[in-house]
RNA sequence: GGCCUGUUGGUGAAGUGGCUUAACACACUGCCCUCUCAAGGCAGCAUUCACGGAUUCGAAUUCCGUACAGGCUACCA
């Protein structure tokens, strides 16, 4: 095809298309960014509900783009009308807030480099299209689905590469009259690439994370714009991160197999190269096969994001786990410096994960537990609160009605360097404090504790009403049980209890077991003299009779 | 089938040719502390880095093959 003859087809193709590359350029200029600023996006298609891969990857663009003093930005992906979701945009944007992973630009963020979806701004793509086919670079091909699944069966049968390429690429070099004609009856077609790669060639690659790959040189003719009018990935990635100047691109691995596109697109369109950065898959170990695999939403409750706010992981807390996955020396950091912020750590590419990681519960459990011991027992109940209001409202109105009690509690044994750790998620608190609200503990039912002894009701009545003094201090009070103990025929120690077992009615932790069991209806309690105090003497005295009248039924 | 990538204890992993008798963390086990639990202290937990060859005075670390796992091979991202 001559020039003319290319400028000719353009317009055909392109008729509503008057703008020319330079608009949008000069519509997008550089960024004015300090030296070593990485700018980074994250792009997810709203095809489904917001995954922990997802979040990962959100997180990775945020803290890199953050240290760098660079810009994160958020772009809409959605250019798959068919697998869209209703709903899936918004959902990605409440996601990511309601995980404090917040974009500096982009989709409902506001910036100058917008639209940041993709599919308001397809008259930018079809617009270097058409330059392309200017160009030469670009044609349409008017293979039916029929055809090229033809082409692909007697490539498997003749065992060669599968795809659009060489001779397999029927429509390349289509006359502009046969392609006039085909127009003429209403075929429909897409716009492919015409490849110069020479598959022979090598190319090589450095990848941020993976670090050196080669290649063969692509020499697909693939799809840059689908039959109605809007890109594929490939094409969009090109046009996007050069006119939004992304530097770096962080993206699953799932993506470097195309990198011999990619590098092709961004070389016949004249752009810049970004950096890339191909982040390995969280994935798990299947309990039953044994075989690794990437976190499933229907096999592991925790693969999806709303795992994490129904359950109340914080998500300060969530962060610290992706940063140990992000960054192997994250943890060993994060022990020494445990007051400093997460930003305050520098995160570097050579630091991940080349294969997979592992989702590992046990781990992200103990960071949580970590991080309600460091908060003071106002703050967990601020922020437990708060996670009721959205998943138990009735559970925040107790918590608001018996709000100072409830801060008291969960104070308890909080203070000095090691806090106890005993909620690993604000779901957790309503079972784990059920002791601390009056109207809860009434319905609480004693048989739940797994002790099948039979207590002396009496004796910790004469306990608490003649003996038990709650203005001294935890030592004093302890020395006080023991001297009652003593004097009603129990050991003053288990040890002394354990050496002459048949002297004694038992030991002085028995008596407390009793006390603690009819107060909390618990066998196992934080400090049991911090709850009595709480409690005061008559609820204490309350909960014995409580205690009284369900033995007796 | 083709093209890429990975494989170190129960788990996450450190490790880039001698400092490794394989760090650290989580989990687990035992003991200690102790009124229960949590926390804490001490100790234990891979003689070995998927397997087989090669290079080297020396390899978890380099090279080649094999096996296994994952990804891509779409008008999906």
């Amino acid at each position: 095809m001559t020039k003319e003859e290319r400028l000719e087809l353009a317009e055909i193709l392109f008729p509503n298309i008057k703008n020319s590359r330079d608009y949008y350029e000069n519509m997008y200029p550089e960024r004015k960014l300090a030296e070593g600023a990485m700018v980074t996006r994250y792009g997810p298609s709203p095809t489904g509900s917001v995954h922990l891969g997802n979040l990962y990857s959100a997180f990775c663009d945020m803290i890199y783009a953050r240290q760098s003093k660079g810009i994160f930005f958020l772009r809409i992906e959605d250019t798959d009308s068919k697998r869209e979701v209703e709903g899936g945009v918004d959902n990605i944007v409440s996601v990511l807030k309601g995980f404090n992973i917040t974009p500096n630009e982009g989709y409902t963020f506001g910036g100058d480099y917008g639209s940041y979806k993709q599919s308001e701004r397809v008259e930018i793509y079809q617009t270097y299209v058409k330059d392309l086919v200017i160009q030469g670079y670009a044609y349409p091909c008017f293979m039916t689905e029929d055809e090229l699944a033809a082409i692909r069966e007697e490539q498997e049968i003749n065992k060669v590469r599968t795809g659009v390429y060489g001779i397999y690429a029927a429509d390349r070099d289509l006359s502009l009259d046969e392609i006039k004609e085909k127009l003429d009856n209403k075929e429909e077609y897409v716009v492919r690439l015409r490849s110069d790669g020479d598959p022979n060639k090598t190319i090589e690659f450095t990848d941020l994370i993976k670090g050196k790959i080669k290649f063969p040189e692509n020499d697909e003719d693939f799809v840059l714009l689908k039959k109605d009018g809007v890109p594929t990935y490939h094409f969009a990635h090109a046009i996007d991160d050069h006119l939004m100047h992304t530097t770096h691109v962080i993206r699953g691995d799932e993506w470097v197999s195309s990198i011999p596109k990619h590098v092709q697109l961004f070389k016949i369109l004249g752009f810049k190269r970004p950096e890339y950065a191909h982040i390995a898959p969280i994935t798990i170990k299947d309990q039953e096969t044994g075989a690794i695999r990437k976190l499933s939403k229907r096999k592991d409750p925790w693969a999806g994001a709303i795992y994490y706010e129904e359950k109340g992981i914080p998500f300060d807390a969530l962060h610290l786990y992706l940063a140990t996955i992000t960054n192997s020396n994250f943890e060993e950091w994060y022990l020494q410096n445990s007051e400093k912020d997460i930003s305050e750590f520098e995160f570097s590419f050579s630091k991940h994960a080349v294969g997979g990681s592992s989702f590992d519960n046990d781990k992200l459990t103990n960071i949580c537990k970590t991080y309600f011991s460091r908060k003071s027992g106002e703050e967990v109940y601020e922020e437990t609160l708060a996670w009721a209001e959205k998943h138990d409202k009735d559970y925040a109105k107790l918590l608001k009605e018996n709000s100072e009690d409830m801060k008291k509690f969960l104070d308890i044994e909080k203070e000095g360097p090691r806090p106890r750790k005993d909620i690993g998620m604000y779901s957790e608190v309503k079972e784990e404090f059920s002791y601390a609200i009056d109207s809860m503990f009434k319905d609480e039912n004693y048989s739940k504790n797994e002790s099948e002894k039979e207590y002396d009701i009496d004796l910790v009545l004469d306990y608490i009403n003649n003996h038990l003094d709650l203005d001294v201090n935890n030592e004093e009070w302890f020395n006080g049980v023991r001297e009652f103990a003593t004097n009603n025929g129990y050991a003053a120690s288990p040890k002394e209890y354990k050496n002459n077992p048949d002297d004694y009615k038992g030991h002085v932790g028995d008596i407390c077991e009793a006390i603690r069991v009819m107060i909390t209806g618990r066998l196992k309690s934080p400090d049991l003299f911090s709850i009595m105090k709480i409690l005061g003497k008559d609820r204490i005295v309350e909960r014995v009779n409580l205690y009284k009248e369900f033995i007796s039924k």
